[in-house]
DNA sequence: TGTACATCAGTGAACGCGCGTTCACTGATGTAC
DNA sequence: TGTACATCAGTGAACGCGCGTTCACTGATGTAC
């Protein structure tokens, strides 16, 4: 809680909760800086003694939300050892968990279109993010008889893309789509499907 | 070919091009009316002769993408038959190959938040594409052992997820992520895994 | 074939709007003496 | 404790811009006689 009691008190938190809520309602492209500084309470100029423009306030809170997932995802990893098979399917489900718990977050990460190498601390988050996923891939790829065993890399991005898809198709309200089954179940019983595929889950369970 | 000779000739199938292409590269908010009616060497106001305004020009281009997209996924489950599996991985392989032959219809199907309800027309069109795809799944699920078919709409919805997770994170030049492998082959093993998990292919193949 | 007329696709000027950004300023807060 | 000063977060007015949209018009094309 820094400098509390000036004008303002902590605008920049303000305007970055701001940032979020509107992406979360309006989209990326309905966000606007001026609308941001106005829900903050404050004129649009103000907003530049904090950040240093529209693009830079939409990567902090971009920045933000990879943090919050990369400790999500540790979280889930840990939650499932010593099995690498829980701890697998725990970062499954804590993509889908993020996404739905954050959407502006999420939205600002990976709808934006803002590159994760705007700087170097954000790309040095994201890749903690994904740091994680592939370890878990990587671990869990040791149970798999070797004769059929993927690169991890790859089986890692067939998780990834799997969640993303649930979540971009049937989580969150795609035009006139309407999900035929929880996004959770579906995601559950796909990544299950997917690793009796790989030999990791019996037959039969 | 209508009214060939006018002023312009075709100035409506030009408009459609000049958005596909302008969403192609600047994505579905870089896109404006007055650029693509430039672009067809036109005045912006020229527009109105033909659209209602710069939605309705989008939701004419995504219309088109899903005609096209809906021949697509028929001739892939056609050239499939009498195979149901084949005719299944056919368009599976068929969705990533639209992203990426038509990569300015499929922004504007898929990331331009317009809604698929938009007009009857497009639902119409939008619901025959999605069709097929259903149509797989079901005829494929009479080959699963009744004890492990889920339901058809949900493994539908699995390969769907995987199909545009993969086309979005690794297909197209997601921010700062490279993909390490062809999208392609992502696709093609992720399905394979899958299917061998719902026991439609052998282990060892 | 030639002329007079109707059609209507595209023009060009104008509009109001909200945007992101700049700048000199002001006034509340913190600090030195 | 009180006063004088420095700091700097936020103000408010102004800017140029490109946007989507409107409107009365014009002039090339097609058609009737």
């Amino acid at each position: 809680m820094p400098k509390r009691g000036y004008h303002h008190g902590d605008l920049r938190n303000a305007l970055v909760e701001a940032a979020i809520e509107l992406i979360k309602e309006k989209g990326p492209t309905g966000f606007t800086l001026s609308e941001a500084a106005k829900q903050a309470g404050v004129t649009p100029a103000a907003v530049y003694r904090h950040f240093e423009g529209r693009e830079d306030l939409i990567a902090e809170a971009a920045r933000q939300g990879y943090e919050i997932f990369a400790d999500l995802m540790e979280y889930a990893y840990d939650s499932g050892q010593p099995s690498d098979l829980a701890s697998f399917e725990a970062t499954g489900r804590a993509y889908l968990a993020f996404a739905n718990k954050y959407p502006g977050h999420y939205v600002a990460m990976f709808e934006s279109g803002i590159s994760i190498n705007r700087t170097p601390e954000l790309a040095a988050v994201a890749q903690r993010a994904f740091a994680v996923l592939e370890k878990a891939a990587d671990r869990l790829s040791e149970h798999i008889p070797p004769e059929m065993r993927p690169p991890p890399q790859m089986f890692s991005a067939h998780i990834w893309a799997m969640s993303h898809g649930v979540v971009e198709l049937f989580a969150r309200s795609a035009p006139g789509t309407k999900s035929p089954f929880p996004p959770e179940d579906l995601l559950e019983t796909g990544i299950g499907i997917y690793l009796r595929g790989l030999g990791l889950i019996p037959p039969d369970s």
